[in-house]
Parts: structure tokens; C-alpha cells; sequence
DNA sequence: TTGGAGATTTTTTTT
DNA sequence: AAATCTCCAA
């Protein structure tokens, strides 16, 4: 027998062992989906079933080759890599790859990012005579692509007569139009932006019989992962290639979909019985991850959706620690609880930074974090936001990539023509760009016969040098691979020595940045195999495709030890030892978007019902009284979903006060209760923590942290006790060049006394801490 | 044509 | 607070 199917409870069992027709796991939070999943395409390699036959789409590239990875440990050999395993869009992107000339499209296509989209979505606007201001591109895009992710063309767009109510009731009418000329020039530019490598994917198969029949007979086995978050596209694709053997296992939890802004539904989830005949169903339902009192406060404040699939998760490990709820007075203070936290609870149970994340509704949040984390040098790393390859520089670097490879990509040759500065300016582009359109040429085309056109002398000989340029790295295209491609043009356009002789900060950011870029593309072009296992590849065309489905989740840098932070999406499918949710308020969680429908609101809910779901041991939820936005300090509600947990699962020690307007409470502010207890006060540092509770395991944390902290000033405060008859002074009088002691900082000299009547800040020159901000409000200071 | 000062806008969430 | 856009002088 199978030894892997050993470690397997009973339906975990079921679901792997199930081997043709179709099959629905409804699988909860922490109940062991990914060993299913790995465990079942092992079952079907050991049954028989060519790898080559098998595919997999799941949410993350990372989430890919972490499957590939383990199901080569369960086989014992390399047969995995024959796997065709991804998301639904790098798997797309690389069929659409193959048959692109079928459609019309160049075979090294550029795939648009959302920024590119944008940016196309605004030239067509402003071509089309319209007001941009009116027709924001993040607007008409966020629509565009819900009519995409619908499969709803530019043709049925304009037709349809709800979709034309809609436009009609919000003043723009013109969007049918934009959509038309948007699609129309992504196909000129030879692109597909995200959406488009789903559509595209649809159209082939729906219009070209022999390819649907050439996929539907190599995926024989088709496994789709949170099938939860998959939209009308992905559905009717996957339903597609699956309707000749129907051997197709989806594996989803209702309760945990959140990406319905992005075209996700349910139905596809609740649909799925209906699609086959004598669908299979097994439901994961034991949860191995988190304790008891977590999942109590899960299943509680989900009951409050309606509609579910109905399931009972439940667990065997141990009750745990009590949910602690935080109050603080503004965003700052939260960063400062948990920095503080984290710091004393490794102190206290020994704990390593990477035990821990900081989950948060926008990665906004993630500011005053970071900046806490760093006074405290505890090493850090933050996942989304901006990434990498969206970095201006990186961009511009591979905008060049881009046009030596598709020269008909628009949106690249408009961002290097005059980059570095080469005197080909807004009117110069314009021109060609209105040339372009009138003879229905691309633009690459104008420039690259300028001489026709009647450019002034100086212009046309700017033009005609940068084709030749162009044209010299395309004359590489054929024999050479990405990497050497990448190193001539750093060469020739003078791009690498130019920000090599910034010598500002940023220009040395951004120095770096490009190196890093090359030495990527370096390690790409030498790695053996592509992330698909794709062998030989390793041409311009073929590198640029893979990189602007890359997200910040897929380069791991190994596992280092160092706090994560991550909006709560980001966090779906990971599981921390403890978590810290943040900004848990009304406007933000449940987001002011999202309140105004109850399928909105539910789907928030199922948001918090991931985040409270990641942890496995301790969670935390922080909430604060106002908190900075565009700027300016704004008033908070506490969440909704707080007053939908069971009192019983929560230790509300640190949710008191915190507003100065609850003075009425005994407890005090959490700001306070902070000083009083950890952290701060005197004894409390890391030698009377190791006295009390030992010295750290030994157990070495892996590898560096990509953060480490730069400079660890504020962290190291040199310990002070304070004097016997420490008693706080009255401060509301206290002025510069009086002497001071602090609980935890000491001896020091006001150096001023800044802020607003309600919440003045004190700066202090600390004999042994250095300079602080001090807020009088909050801190007990003895006037010497 | 270029670059910079000042005005304006922006925050959901992501492949 | 930060990023982007607009306008103007050189």
C-alpha cells in the first residue's frame, strides 16, 4: 500500500484516492488543502497518470512549485517537472505563447500590467476627444475588466442594455466606446493586459476546435485551487477543457472567497454539482492549524453571512490563548503595541521574528509598522505593495526589453524614445503618434521611416539614431539569450553609467535596483529549467512574459527570519504562529467601500474570517481612535465584526480606554497600560526576561532577514530604574530647559514644547537615550 | 524641449 | 504624506 496515504485522515483520504470523474473538496481553513492536493497528483502519477496529462492552477507561482517540490518527495523522483503547474494566468500566458500567430498575435506579446493598461486606457481617451478627469482610467479600466472577466466583448458591451444602463446613470456613456478602442489597441501594440490572457485563452478554444481538441486531450486531469476566486472566464475555460474526460477536482472554501472586485463568485463554487453528473463531494472540515478558541471566533462571526455551503469546522488542538483585543489612540500607537508586543513575546515564549505577521486591509497600513519595527530593530519584510518590477527605473530598463522584443508594444516606445534625454520630446512623440494612427501603422513603424514623415533635420536624426540603435539589440535577438540582450543595451544606452554617476541616495536606490535586475535576469537565463519546466527558453521573448506575472509572494528569499507584513489577501493560503490584524475599524475594516450592499459586506466579513484564520497560536486585534489619512487625523469606530465575537474567546485587557473621551474607564489608556506593563518601565528588558524565563533555544533561525534593521539607535535604550520616589509631575506647565526623568529613558533636558493645547509633545535630550518625542498627554514624567 | 515649482489628487483588495 | 499632474521660465 501506499505509505503516503498513511498521514491522511478519512476524507483527506477520500479525496485523494478518488481517481476519475468529478470531485468537489470543500475544504475550511487549516485542514490540510495542500497536502490533499500534492498527495492526490502523486496518487494519480503513482496510478499511472503521465505527468505530462496532469494540470494544476493554483492562486501563486510560489504556491506552484511548492506542490511541484513536495510531490517530488512523495514520488522519489523528477517526474513532477513534467507537470504542467501554475496559475491560470502564467499557464495561459504560456499556451497563449504557442498559438499566438493563430490570433494574431506576435508570439513574444507583451503582457500589460495594470499600470501599462492604465496608461493605454488614458491615450485612448484622450484620442477619443474625451475629459480624463471625467474618464478616470482607473474607472473605466476596473469596468473594462469586469465586462472581460465576464465575457462580455466591446461589441455586447455596447449593446447590452443594463450595462448601457449603468454607464448611463453615472454619466459615462462613452465607456462602450473606450472599451472597443482599447481592446482595438492593445491588439495593435501586440498586447494582452492581465485580463485578456483569460479571454484570449477563452476565444482560442471556442473558435479554433482543433486547439480546444489538442488541450482537452492533454489535460486529462485537470485540479483547480480555490476555486472559490475563480470569475466566469476561468470557470468556462477550465469547463471547457475538462468536458471530455471529466476528470476535474476543484478544491474551494465559499466561506473564504475575497477577490469578487476582481470577478470572483461563489456561484462557480455552488454551481459545480449542478455542472456534471455524479459530482463527488468530500468536506475537509478538522482543522489542524489554529487552537480552539481562534476557530470559535472564526465559525461565530461567519454565521452571521447568509447562504453558505453548510460545513462545521472544528479542531483537536489545545484551547489556546484568548483573542486580545488592542485600543490605541492613533495608527502611531498601534505600530508601537505591536513592535512592543512582538518584542516581549519573543522575549517571553521565544519566538522568532518570523513567527510573526502583520496582516492589514491596505497596504498603506503598512507605514507606521514598518517605522515601529525599525525603532525597535526587529527585522522585517513587507510582501505586495509596490514591487520590484513596478519600480520606475526597473520599468524603463524593461520598457526596452520590451520594444526590442515587440516592437509594436506602444506603451514601451513611448517611455524609453526620450529616456535617457535624446531631444525626442512631448510634439515629436505626438507626431508620430498621430502619423501612426492615420496610416494605421504602428508607431515603431513611423519612427523607424522617419524621413518620410518631415520631421525637422534635428529630430529626424535624433529618430533615425535610436532606430539604429534599436535595430543593433534586435540583430542579437536571434542568437543570444536574455541576459546578453539586458547587458548591451545597459552598454549602449548609457542607461547603467548614467545612474552610476547619480550619486544622491536615490540615484544610488536606483543603481542598485538595475544590478539587481540584471543579476535576475542573469540567474534566469542560467537556471536550468523555466518555473513551468518549460526546457530551453531562455530568449528575450520568453523571459519578459514570465516576469509581469511575478508577484511579490514568488520571490522568496528563503526563509528568513523576519516579520511578514501583508494585506490580509496576501495572507490567504499562509499560517503564522501569532498574528497582529491592524486597523480593525469601521471605514477601514469593513472598508467604507464596501458597506453599502450585503454581498459587500459579507464578503469583508469573509475577510476577517481569513485573517483571524492564519494564526495558528496567539492572535491580536488592533484598532485605533484616529488615524492619519491623506494626511490628516481622522476618527475611528471599532470594527463592526468586534462586537461579533463571543465575549468569552476575548481578553479585552488592552481594549479600556485609549480615547481621551472614555476617561470614565478605570483601565486607563492602552498607552499607558503599555508603560506600566512591558516594554517600558525599568526592569522589564531582555537580561530580567532571560532571568526570569531563560535563554533563547539555540534552534538557529535560517537564513538573513532582507531587512535588516539599518540603524538600531532608538532600539538599544540603555536601561534605566527609576528613582524610588518616582512620582509623575503635573506637565501641563512645563516648558523648555527644565530637567526631566523618565520611567524607562531616564535623566534628560527639554528642548522644546511643540503640539496642539489638546496634545502637546514634548522633545527631550535624554543623557543616555538621546533626543525623544515625548507626548505629555500619556508619558509619567517627574519634573526634577 | 527641459526641468522644476506648485497644485492637485489619492487609498481597497491583485493576477 | 506621497505620487502625479500642470504650467511656466529658461
Amino acid at each position: 500500500m501506499q505509505e503516503y496515504l498513511n498521514g491522511l485522515n478519512e476524507p483527506q483520504r477520500e479525496a485523494v484516492t478518488h481517481i476519475k470523474g468529478p470531485l468537489m473538496i470543500v475544504a475550511g481553513a487549516g485542514s490540510g488543502k495542500t497536502k490533499v492536493l500534492t498527495t492526490r497528483i502523486a496518487h494519480l502519477m503513482n496510478n499511472g497518470v503521465d505527468a505530462f496529462n496532469i494540470l494544476a492552477l493554483t492562486f501563486t507561482n510560489k504556491a506552484a512549485a511548492e506542490m511541484k517540490e513536495r510531490i517530488e518527495r512523495i514520488l522519489g523522483n523528477a517526474e513532477a517537472r513534467n507537470l504542467y503547474i501554475g496559475t491560470f494566468h502564467s499557464v495561459f500566458a504560456r499556451i497563449l505563447r504557442a498559438e499566438a500567430h493563430r490570433i494574431g498575435y506576435p508570439n513574444s506579446f507583451t503582457i500589460y500590467d495594470t499600470d501599462d493598461s492604465r496608461s493605454v486606457i488614458k491615450t485612448v481617451v484622450n484620442e477619443l476627444n474625451l475629459d480624463d478627469k471625467h474618464y478616470k482610467p482607473n474607472v473605466v479600466g476596473s469596468r473594462i475588466s469586469s465586462a472581460k472577466n465576464a465575457l462580455v466583448g466591446p461589441a455586447e458591451y455596447a449593446t447590452d442594455y443594463y450595462i448601457q444602463q449603468e454607464d448611463m446613470r453615472a454619466n459615462r456613456p462613452a465607456i462602450a466606446q473606450i472599451y472597443a478602442a482599447y481592446a482595438n489597441r492593445c491588439f495593435k501594440n501586440g498586447a494582452m493586459d492581465f485580463d485578456d490572457l483569460l479571454l484570449k485563452m477563452y476565444e482560442l478554444l471556442k473558435n479554433f476546435p482543433e486547439v480546444l481538441h489538442k488541450y482537452q486531450h492533454k489535460f486529462k486531469y485537470i485540479l483547480i485551487d480555490e476555486y472559490q476566486d475563480t470569475n466566469p472566464v476561468q470557470y468556462q475555460i477550465t469547463k471547457l477543457l475538462a468536458a471530455v474526460h471529466e476528470n476535474i477536482c476543484v478544491v474551494g472554501d465559499d466561506a473564504q472567497s475575497i477577490y469578487s472586485f476582481r470577478g470572483a463568485t461563489i456561484e462557480n463554487i455552488l454551481q459545480f454539482q449542478k455542472d456534471y453528473d455524479d459530482v463527488k463531494v468530500v468536506k475537509l472540515e478538522q482543522n489542524y492549524r489554529s487552537s480552539q478558541n481562534i476557530i470559535h471566533v472564526a465559525n461565530e462571526v461567519i454565521k452571521n453571512n447568509k447562504g453558505q455551503i453548510p460545513k462545521n469546522l472544528w479542531t483537536e488542538n489545545k484551547q489556546g490563548d484568548k483573542i486580545v483585543l488592542v485600543r490605541t489612540m492613533t495608527d502611531n500607537d498601534e505600530g508601537r503595541f505591536v513592535a512592543d508586543c512582538i518584542q516581549e513575546q519573543k522575549l517571553r515564549y521565544h519566538f522568532y521574528n518570523k513567527d510573526f505577521a502583520i496582516l492589514y486591509r491596505t497596504n498603506a497600513q503598512s507605514r507606521s509598522f514598518e517605522e515601529s519595527l525599525r525603532r525597535m530593530g526587529i527585522a522585517y519584510r513587507i510582501y505586495g505593495g509596490v514591487s520590484f518590477y513596478q519600480r520606475k527605473e526597473v520599468k524603463d530598463f524593461l520598457a526596452y526589453l520590451r520594444v526590442i522584443a515587440n516592437t509594436r508594444d506602444e506603451e514601451a516606445l513611448k517611455r524609453i524614445i526620450n529616456y535617457p534625454v535624446r531631444g525626442i520630446g512631448k510634439t515629436t512623440i505626438e507626431k508620430c503618434v498621430i502619423a501612426a494612427n492615420e496610416q494605421n501603422i504602428s508607431m515603431y513603424e513611423v519612427v523607424s521611416r522617419a524621413g518620410e514623415f518631415g520631421f525637422k533635420a534635428g529630430t529626424l536624426e535624433a529618430l533615425q539614431n535610436f532606430h539604429t540603435m534599436i535595430r543593433y539589440f534586435q540583430s542579437m535577438l536571434t542568437n543570444t539569450n536574455a541576459y546578453d540582450v539586458a547587458i548591451q543595451v545597459g552598454k549602449h544606452t548609457n542607461l547603467v553609467k548614467e545612474l552610476f554617476n547619480d550619486k544622491t541616495t536615490e540615484g544610488l536606490a536606483r543603481y542598485e535596483n538595475i544590478q539587481e535586475l540584471l543579476n535576475s535576469i542573469k540567474e534566469w537565463t542560467e537556471s536550468p529549467s523555466n518555473e513551468d519546466g518549460e526546457l530551453g527558453d531562455k530568449s528575450l521573448g520568453s523571459y519578459l512574459q514570465q516576469i509581469t506575472l511575478l508577484t511579490d509572494a514568488d520571490d522568496d528569499k528563503g526563509e528568513q527570519d523576519a516579520v511578514k507584513m501583508m494585506t490580509i489577501h496576501a495572507a490567504k493560503g499562509l499560517e503564522f504562529e501569532c498574528v497582529f490584524v491592524g486597523g480593525v475599524e469601521e471605514t477601514l475594516f469593513p472598508s467604507g467601500m464596501s458597506i453599502n450592499t450585503r454581498e459587500e459586506l459579507e464578503e469583508e466579513r469573509r475577510l476577517f474570517y481569513v485573517a483571524v484564520t492564519r494564526a495558528k497560536q496567539k492572535l491580536w486585534l488592533t484598532y485605533a481612535n484616529a488615524r492619519y489619512r491623506f494626511g490628516q487625523l481622522v476618527q475611528n469606530d471599532p470594527s463592526r465584526f468586534i462586537e461579533e465575537m463571543p465575549e468569552q474567546y476575548i481578553d479585552k485587557t488592552y481594549a479600556g480606554g485609549g480615547a481621551r473621551n472614555n476617561a470614565g474607564s478605570d483601565m486607563g489608556s492602552a498607552f499607558e497600560r503599555m508603560q506600566r506593563g512591558f516594554g517600558f518601565g525599568g526592569s522589564s528588558n531582555a537580561a530580567a526576561a532571560e532571568r526570569k524565563y531563560g535563554p533563547p533555544p539555540s534552534r538557529k533561525p535560517s537564513s538573513k532577514p532582507e531587512y535588516l534593521p539599518v540603524q538600531p539607535p532608538a532600539a538599544k535604550v540603555v536601561a534605566h530604574v527609576p528613582s524610588a520616589d518616582f512620582v509623575a509631575s503635573d506637565t501641563s506647565q512645563l516648558q523648555a530647559g527644565q530637567k526631566v526623568e523618565h520611567q524607562k529613558f531616564g535623566f534628560g533636558t527639554v528642548s522644546s514644547v511643540e503640539g496642539s493645547a489638546h496634545n502637546p509633545v514634548a522633545t527631550i535630550q535624554f543623557e543616555k537615550n538621546g533626543e525623544k518625542k515625548i507626548m505629555l498627554n500619556y508619558a509619567k514624567l517627574r519634573i526634577v
